[in-house]
DNA sequence: CTGAAAGCGCTAACAA
DNA sequence: TTGTTAGCGCTTTCAG
């Protein structure tokens, strides 16, 4: 059914349907006859249709590396919850850490088909840099902190510092370091600068054979941990990029009967609830991803509003929490 | 920039564009004028605009609880790897276990904007049944089995059964359950009956008191643990509906002193990561939730095609994992 | 293989 | 307040 054979129906014209759905300036009379209408029929307007005239699709494009990671869940609840207030709907696309599949996306999303997208990107390339300058509907970076963007990060420079500098005044002297691909700006580099910039803080040396890099991955947190824990000179801390990461360390550790904090102290960035329950609870940095995520949706939408706005970037802090897997002494 | 600029700028008619972007009768001379013009203009044609012509959104929506429970980012992103590969996109609604936000979800789906419509509920009510029967656009049940519908579900009754007969046979003589609302068909209805038959086979006695209904969250599990374990008689062994649960109950057992598995034993249906790292790793049943959810996406595929498909259900098994937390003797 | 032309269902400017 | 009308950008006959 369509608006004219509703409109037939309810004995009114087109116009005064289409203005009962959108601005409403319509006489007591029409309006019951329309309400009268709809309960009988059922009719709903074609998204498509209004679409085509409005150029308005009130659909944002999220894309994310995955679901399943407990931070990318977070964000995107964050997300949700401001976009459906503001009756705009989530179109979802995870790339599986497959920045081509970002591009794709991207490309996707330049068809006409949403309002704005929010990307949560790992890494940053200037085939992004060429897409996203191409789009002609606002786009928020999450996580991520790049020139000319709109952006919604953390403090993971911070963060890292923060834990590593614990670790090291609760009596490290061998620190050691596993973190991810330094391409990621974020969970990369910063946390690495922040690791790095907390040791020759506190007057340590850097030693190469105390630095791994792994994936996003339980499994391979506890291969890197196995391959630096194997050695004949062992790390006493071991600061983890990730929780997923420090959870691997924890299972290695587990199974080759190395005691946390005893032997050796761990601490990571993400404050993900498994840190809480794992065999040893992990002293983390509690980064605001819920926040991030509804405040990347509010930044969203003022830019869907006033699309001529300067980019800008929002910084969230964090804060440590210590657990016993660095309560030394 | 529309069709017919386009095919302006590209020398060709707007038809020969069309074709291009479809079913592609077009020589070979179009063919590269058009290829040409699409690298120089970046043009690209207007979903909606199409949608309004073909009634096809390519766009398939997903109703979930929430993302940040494991079991539902496994059922979504088995439903989007095979989407994606079939050129569909995802609409994403989260209703926070609120089941009126479900049925509103579907009465906005029902304005074509979707081909069809993956429900992962947890209650099923007449209002359900209503607002589905209204629909026209195919809908797959995940995780619920309810005649008339196409869905595709767990054996929770047979993997709670086994969970429990488990322990029982370990030598569990007064066995609790922890579970959640039975107005959810499969892990409160289904998950409950299991356990109540295991305990019939084995000759044991229900208690009433050694029942509880907690919230799908780990602060509920613990909740009801510290109720259950602080009367005067102890259980010595606790069936959990969820791994969620069964981690809260692990954290009380920690806090209050309870060992696992001498003092009590624990098994829970799931197999969430967070259960293989937990303090003490708990026995669980793996259920297919990413396999669920890339069935459900099959099957919606073809009810699309065949819209006059009968209803069908398929029934996934599920395989026990024994851990330590039911490795008595 | 091709182009002209008639819509898809809706909104919005205009005149009443 | 209302109804008429001209499109939005695209697909799809239909006649060549």
């Amino acid at each position: 059914m369509n608006i004219s054979d509703f409109a037939k129906a309810a004995g009114v014209s087109k116009s005064a349907v289409s203005r009962y759905f959108n601005d409403g300036y319509l006489s007591k009379d029409k309006r019951e006859k329309i309400e009268a209408a709809i309960e009988k029929t059922g009719y709903s307007p074609s998204i498509s249709a209004r679409s085509v005239r409005t150029r308005i699709t009130k659909l944002v494009g999220v894309i994310l590396p995955k679901l399943s990671s407990e931070s990318c869940a977070r964000v995107t609840d964050g997300i949700s919850s401001v976009l459906s207030e503001y009756g705009y709907e989530l179109l979802l696309v995870t790339t599986s850490n497959n920045y081509h599949k970002e591009i794709e996306s991207l490309e996707l999303f330049r068809q006409n088909r949403v309002d704005g997208v929010i990307l949560l990107s790992t890494v940053f390339t200037d085939l992004h840099r060429a897409v996203l300058s191409k789009m002609h509907v606002p786009v928020i970076l999450v996580g991520q902190k790049h020139k000319g963007f709109n952006c919604v990060c953390h403090d993971d420079y911070g963060a890292a510092r923060n834990l590593t500098r614990i670790m090291l005044e609760k009596g490290s002297v061998k620190p050691a370091y596993i973190g991810v691909d330094p391409e990621d700006k974020a969970a990369g580099e910063a946390r690495y600068n922040g690791f790095i910039k907390a040791i020759e803080e506190s007057g340590n040396k850097i030693r190469k054979e105390f630095m791994e890099i792994a994936e996003f991955t339980m499994d391979s947190g506890y291969e890197k941990a196995k391959h630096l824990l194997s050695g004949k000179e062992l790390p006493d801390s071991i600061f983890c990029a990730t929780d997923t990461i420090a959870l691997g360390v924890i299972m290695y550790c587990r199974d080759s009967g190395l005691r946390i904090p005893e032997d050796i102290m761990i601490a990571s960035v993400g404050d993900s609830k498994v840190g809480r329950i794992a065999a040893v609870p992990i002293t983390t940095a509690h980064l605001h991803y819920k926040t991030a995520g509804s405040e990347a949706a509010k930044m969203l939408l003022s830019a869907i509003k006033q699309p001529d706005l300067i980019p800008r970037v929002l910084q969230l802090d964090y804060y440590v929490i210590e657990r016993q897997s660095t309560n030394k002494i």
